[in-house]
DNA sequence: GCCCATCCATACGTATGCGTATGGAAGCTA
DNA sequence: TAGCTTCCATACGCATACGTATGGATGGGC
């Protein structure tokens, strides 16, 4: 009846590989509808098995959630890092930064994520840390780009303040529009 | 059992002022846990009452919450429209009215209702008309200080995705952090 | 071929929360 | 004071969803 469940190799690559489908599956979910929508037995039926599986990959649901808040961690890290071939022109860097933020959609999983540990003091803990460790990524690119501490501090904070409120915005724009508003706003920042 | 009869036999007051206290009671819920801690039995537990109150003064939840939002709404538009005495020149009230955002602390509702309502297509409409509301008012006062409709929009849109951003940033600042770095950023803004 | 670990299915107990049914208290009016 | 309306209490049915108990299936190691 497991019609997934690509086994690996050895013993622990298993174990890996299914929690990491449950995950992948929670990730969807809480885009879909928030974490409300993240529910042990609505999950089992998408990924076709029964919470039977949920129960021996996992304590409980808290536990998971807590994973599934780490799974996204570490994503929003890797892909704040390792970010591909910019610039080498600081200032061309900083906007071609700001657009790569937009174009790949960078930070969309970010509402779900926060309108779900807001609440929460001990999750918001670690979501404050992903905030300190992206406002530091930019800030560095505006003192690369010449400003002092304060006016990159102002700017990074100014920069990551639109990224994150974009998200909030109810009325939706397209791409192309988000793009440019971005570059607009970036060439503001960049003045002077 | 009379299901919804909206009579207004002679002391209205009471019916009214019933429904405001679910109300009240709810923003206040809304706001220490997001909607799901809106809850029918725990509201009535915390005024006082039971359900019974409740279902003689709304017809069921969903239709309590659209009230809510309504509210909420309302309440949006006044505080908006019904400014205090800000200065005369234009750009000194840009200033103004920015840093009155921050210390009225106006959009401190705004991630619950957002949180809530960003998976509810109807209701993010009504979310959405309230977002171009204060961007008109936001882009006005732009206007005012001398720019040009795109120049104008533009900035209208950063100070308001900043305005969001900084509610759902997990790293909270001092009042008097928020209010510095807010008036830096309107400086940005208003500058050229 | 047998045993054991891994992984999942099934069935059940329990908690929460919505909505309804019904009765009753308080106040106004005739 | 009889009767009607307003407003709320109480008790119940029902659905959802978590967590547990237990057994079954599958595959690797011997």
């Amino acid at each position: 009846m497991s019609t997934r469940s690509i086994k690996k190799p050895k013993k622990s690559g298993i174990d890996r590989q299914s929690k990491k489908s449950w995950l992948d599956a929670a990730l969807q979910a809480l885009a879909s509808g928030g974490v409300d929508k993240v529910r042990v037995e609505s999950l089992a039926k998408n990924l076709g098995v029964t919470k039977g599986s949920f129960y021996w990959h996992f304590k409980d649901r808290e536990q998971f959630l807590d994973e599934l808040l780490s799974f996204w961690a570490e994503q929003s890290t890797q892909t704040v890092i390792a970010n591909p071939n910019y610039p080498t022109d600081s200032k061309e860097r900083v906007r071609a930064v700001a657009e790569d933020i937009v174009r790949r959609d960078l930070g969309k999983m970010d509402p779900h994520i926060r309108s779900w540990t807001q609440y929460d003091k001990r999750r918001g803990k670690v979501v404050a840390k992903i905030d300190k460790m992206r406002f530091e990524f930019l800030r560095n690119l505006f003192l690369a780009a010449g400003f002092s501490i304060a006016g990159a501090s102002l700017r990074a904070q100014s920069l990551y303040r639109y990224v994150l409120g974009e998200q909030f915005i109810s009325v939706r724009e397209s791409m192309g529009q988000r793009v440019q508003r971005m570059q607009a706003h970036v060439d503001l920042l960049l003045q002077e």
